[in-house]
Order: structure tokens, then sequence, then C-alpha cells
DNA sequence: TTGGTTTCTGACCATTCGGTCAGAATGTGT
DNA sequence: ACACATTCTGACCGAATGGTCAGAAACCAA
């Protein structure tokens, strides 16, 4: 189409055909690294020099690949995007909400633990006033925000949980999730840890889960019936 | 003593003595510049340039004040955590679990909502690795978590709350709090405003207090004793 | 081997970066 | 009026920025 920006896409015949082998590695390679970079010191704060280097090729071959730093980054927000996305399955009315609830807040956990950088990059942006996602949010994340919250209101209705306002409480698991990952250097610095292990991060996913569903009234099927 | 590295340093007799009111005022309107331009691209990406548009200075005025980028960025993190220190007050396990955990909740929110450029680049330095940060976070936060870490236990132990992780349940309350001044630009696009109103913030306290103090088994003296 | 395509990179460009500095401008006390 | 200290700023510096481009290097079918 009218985009001519990227030799690498003139080469490859069309966007997402896979050619050579070591094209794919260097381009999971760059990513990988731009990545890195992009959320530890925001768009601004990143240069395509540091991205080379971690990604162990000259800088003029990041821009064969990516054709500017302004579509490298946005490539990554939407590989970002995409991740998030998977995890944004539809309910219904009819679901258990300590199951769903239970779910969103585990997905959402294991989303920061496996791409910390994508996180952390996703965070960056927001912080920055999300320039380049401001339409996502006002739209499809929006959409999907309202959908959810009317779920949790008729949930409410019937008595599954307390009247509580739904949009807050979305935001409060995404918060308490998305921390983990954000603001890992305080955790760790706190906690004393090198990392977080696996065992931690389970232990810190029932530990939401239990206080936020209780905090909602939400009581678990196979749970004790009453404090 | 050692310094000289800021003219402005040797002209005022003692660091903090006020001299002019012009002074004054423009290290004022340095600093909230500085802030926000901090908080928007981070430590890398701000630049002096900016800053001084912002504070409507020419360049060479900025490092005329301030003396460097790096000591421009120290001070206003210093500043910072004097704030937060401040709000870091002592409690005995006498105290009511449900009035501390309620003016904990409180008194955080309302400083993310005073400071929401100093809660920024709080985040941004967390999010870049904390640099800057780290001895604060391993020596005094650390200390100052973990006593009150002890006080929530006992507090378990003599069944005011349930047995939770302490340290946990701080990181909850400090994600859920810091949320809406770091992720403004999520919320605002979600919710369809142009700004937080007094009444919403209000509103999320009061939400995360109900839902936090009853995720762990903590009962209001003052409310419903049971549901 | 040949000829053509794709992949790669060093050299280079204009611009911006943080920081220096000489000296102009502005007090300020006598 | 004078002398002196302080406050301010334009001009400038070397280094780093994102990006361009000619051409080397590698690959591949004939």
């Amino acid at each position: 189409m009218t985009e001519g920006s990227a030799p690498a896409e003139r080469g490859a015949r069309e966007q997402g055909e896979a050619n050579g082998v070591t094209r794919q590695r260097n381009e999971r390679e760059i990513l990988a690294a731009a990545e890195r970079v992009f959320a530890r010191h925001g768009y601004r704060g990143a240069s395509l020099q540091a991205i080379a280097e971690q990604a162990g090729l000259p800088k003029s071959n990041v821009l064969y690949y990516m054709g500017s730093k302004r579509g490298l980054y946005v490539r990554l927000l939407e590989r970002m995007m995409e991740r998030w996305n998977a995890l944004l399955d539809d309910i219904s009315v009819e679901d258990d909400p300590a199951e769903v609830l239970e779910a969103f807040i585990r997905s959402k956990m294991q989303l920061s633990r496996r791409h910390p950088e994508g996180s952390r990059l996703f965070a960056a942006e927001i912080l920055g006033g999300a320039p380049f996602l401001q339409e996502y949010l006002r739209g499809e994340l929006r959409d999907w925000v309202q959908a959810r919250a009317r779920i949790f209101e008729q949930w409410a209705e019937r008595g599954l949980m307390d009247p509580v306002d739904p949009v807050w409480l979305i935001f409060l698991i995404w918060s308490a999730t998305q921390h983990y990952a954000d603001f890992e250097a305080q955790v760790l610095g706190i906690t004393g840890r090198d990392a977080l292990s696996d065992a931690d991060v389970e232990e810190i996913t029932t530990f939401l889960t239990r206080v936020i569903l209780k905090g909602c009234g939400i009581r678990s099927r196979d749970a004790e019936p009453a404090a």
C-alpha cells in the first residue's frame, strides 16, 4: 500500500510473511531489546544506539528492519495490546462472580509476570499521557470496561456481590496486579529479594483474590460460607 | 563545604536561606516545570530546554539556579520523599486497625491528588529501576514497612483482622492509591472525564477503604457489626 | 561464473543534548 | 556618584541524537 517507509517491507512481499530465519531472529532480538530500553527510559529517553547495542547489531541495521524509532515503538505497543486483548474474554451474567474475578486477577497477574518489560512499556506510555494510546483507551478498552461494569452491577442486583462501583473495582484489580511488574524495583528493594519466585507470585495471587473477593462480598463456591 | 557546583549556593550564604523574592519565585517555577517534564518523559527523556521553556526562563538560568540536570532531578526526588515521609507517622498495636488503615488510604490518596506530577516522577524513577532511590528503598522505607508489618501481624493475632500477609497488603494500598495519579490518562480515557473532581476522589477513597478493610476482615467501629 | 536481489553497515548529516563562560544587566550599600 | 557583589544570558563547546545513503557483503537462481 502507501507505506514505503521500511525497505524490509518492500522486500518481504507482505507484512507478516516469514522469510529468512536470520530475519526472524534479528527482528525478535531487536523487539526484545527495544522493549527493555523503552520500558526503562520511556519513548524520548530511549536511544536507538542503546537498543542496537542490546540487540548486538549496528544501529543502521535496526533502522533497516524497523524503519524509524516511532515505528518501532508503535509496533511494540501494538504487540502488547494484542497480548492484553488476548485475555479480555467475554463474560455473562450467568457466570460465577468468584470464578470470573479470580480468573481475571490470575490472568492479569500472569500477563505482568510473563511480560514485565511490556507491562512497564505500557506503564511508561500511560505515565507520559498516553500520546499513542489515547484512541485505544477511549474506544476499545472503554467499551470493554463498561460491558464488564454492567455485568458486575447485575451481579450486585442479584445479591451475588456488594453494590460497589464496578469501574473502581476494575481499576483496583488492574493497579494491584500491574504493580508487581511496574514497581518491581520497589517490591524487590523492600522485601530484600533478588527476584520474585513462582511461589511468591502464586502467594500474591491468592492474597489478592482472597482480599478483593471478600472485600466485594463475593463468596467462593467451594469455601466457607460464612466467617 | 566541598560543594562549589552551583554558584547560587555560594551567593546565598547557606542553603535554604531566603534571599530575594524573585529567586524564590524562579526556583519554585523551575522546580514545578521540571517536575512536570521529568514526570512525563523520565530522567533521560527530559530536556533542560523543555524545562526552561515551561518555566519561562532561558536554559542558562535554569543551570545557574540548579547547577546540573542531575542535581535538579535529585532535588525533586528529595522533595517528593519529604512529602512522602511526612505521612509515615508511627502507629501502635493499641490503635484501632480500621482507623489506621482508613487514615493510611486517605492520606496516601491525598498525596497522589495534591502532587500528581511528583507521584508520576516517583513512578518513573521506580519504573526505570530506581537508580537514584535504591538506597532509600532498601533502607528507610524498608524499615518502615517492616515495622508496620509487625503491627499488622499482632492485630491478626488478637483477632482484629485476618492473618493476611502485611507486606502484600501495604503494596495493595500503595498500588491502588498511586494508580489514580500515575495512570490518570487511562482513568480519564476510560471514564470519559476531563479530570477527577474532589467528589470523585472522595468516592474512590470510600470505595477503597470499604473493600480493603472488609477484605482483611476489619470491622469499622461505628458501622454495622455484621453483614 | 554470472547477474540480480536482498541484506547489511560505515560514513555522514542536521539537530539537539547538557554544560561552560565571558560579560552584560541589575541591584545595593556607602 | 562610586565600587562591588549578585543575577542573568547569549554564544559556544563536544558529544549524542534520529535518520539517510552509497555501496559493500551475502545470497541465489540460471
